[in-house]
DNA sequence: CATTACTATATAAATATTGATATAGTGACA
DNA sequence: TGTCACTATATCAATATTTATATAGTAATG
């Protein structure tokens, strides 16, 4: 599991579960999601076992929240996580396990569809990515050098997912563009 | 969830629990995986839900293998699946999560050495997608061009398993480059 | 004939995850 | 005052997934 890991990692800094929510929906989303009702348990299950800490604090803007943070064990566990090493071979990529299959679809024509919405998908993600490099340049005059630890390595982050999803998008054109020539080629054959 | 969909579109040809297990490790492995003990739980239960249909084949090489074959309405949910267009938003990649918090490490050394290993993990990911390439071409003369449908599909998620995991590759290459000249700069800085 | 390796199927227990739903405070607006 | 939108926390039931383990046949080796 990573979740566990994942929130070590966010609370460095306190924060409350719907905090952590709106972190996930605007960044780590890119490479990890969880829903609230994930994330409250895990938050009071990872107390139990001594990983956070927790205080309640008012609010002026709604109910009084609850926010963690992590001890000196969780950080421990969160460094003992990174010093595994990377953990490769456990990805999972729903919309390429649709392309595999792909050809069920008989028609032609809905396998386009299915590509050109792919596509659409790609270009928000794509446009989403370089807001936020837009807003992080904006935020701090050194970006992308010289910047501080945590700042350093989120930008690594963002650089690769720059990468994939442009070369996702360019990925689809190509499977377009095979795909009409495909069409073009079984009509051909069709009339002949 | 998707395993499900997965095996109907695995099983439009007749395949065993172990079979299936096969298939993921070879090529499915690039963009999901699953556990013997979660496949053929799910195998079993989805012949008491009517989308497969299973019969026992006596073997030479072991006990009998129990292979499965989706129904028609099996293939009815699999295309159903497809149609929904497709589901981007959910991956799931555990080194970029850690990479995302890799500051933690504090020092710079042990990311660098993350980072090394993640680069040999995607070197070699690189040459097992360059290896199914080479069998996929020399079993077929007409590859990339003119394949029948399921290699054609199959052959697209290779060609964007191959652009994706080459990007990751500069990528790594990338960020040591800005690892090692980050550290000569703490360096430099703590002489002064 | 004992051991090992490989093929094959399977279950149990523990965890993780999703989807639906409940509850409640605050602020704005009609 | 009612109600809508938003912030916030939380639980339940249903599923999905992982990890560890059990069982057995076949085939080759010594």
């Amino acid at each position: 599991m990573s979740l566990r890991h994942i929130l070590l990692g966010m609370l460095g800094e306190p924060h409350s579960g719907y905090d952590l929510k709106k972190q996930f929906n605007q960044s780590l989303r890119n490479f990890w999601n969880a829903e609230l009702s994930q994330i409250y348990p895990l938050l009071a299950k990872m107390e139990k076992d001594g990983l956070l800490s927790s205080r309640r604090v008012a609010s002026s803007t709604g109910p009084p929240r609850k926010v963690y943070t992590r001890s000196a064990r969780g950080r421990r566990e969160l460094v003992a996580w990174l010093a595994e090493g990377p953990k490769v071979g456990e990805e999972r990529i729903s919309y390429l396990a649709q392309v595999y299959f792909l050809d069920e679809l008989e028609d032609i024509d809905a396998s386009i569809a299915f590509m050109e919405s792919l596509r659409a998908h790609m270009a928000r993600w794509l446009t989403s990515l370089e807001d936020i490099e837009r807003r992080w340049s904006s935020d701090d005059p050194r970006y992308p050098y010289d910047l501080p630890d945590d700042a350093f390595y989120a930008q690594l982050t963002l650089a690769l997912g720059l990468k994939k999803v442009a070369a996702n998008l360019e990925w689809c054109d190509e499977c377009l563009a095979r795909l009409r020539a495909r069409k073009a080629l079984a009509r051909e054959t069709r009339s002949t």
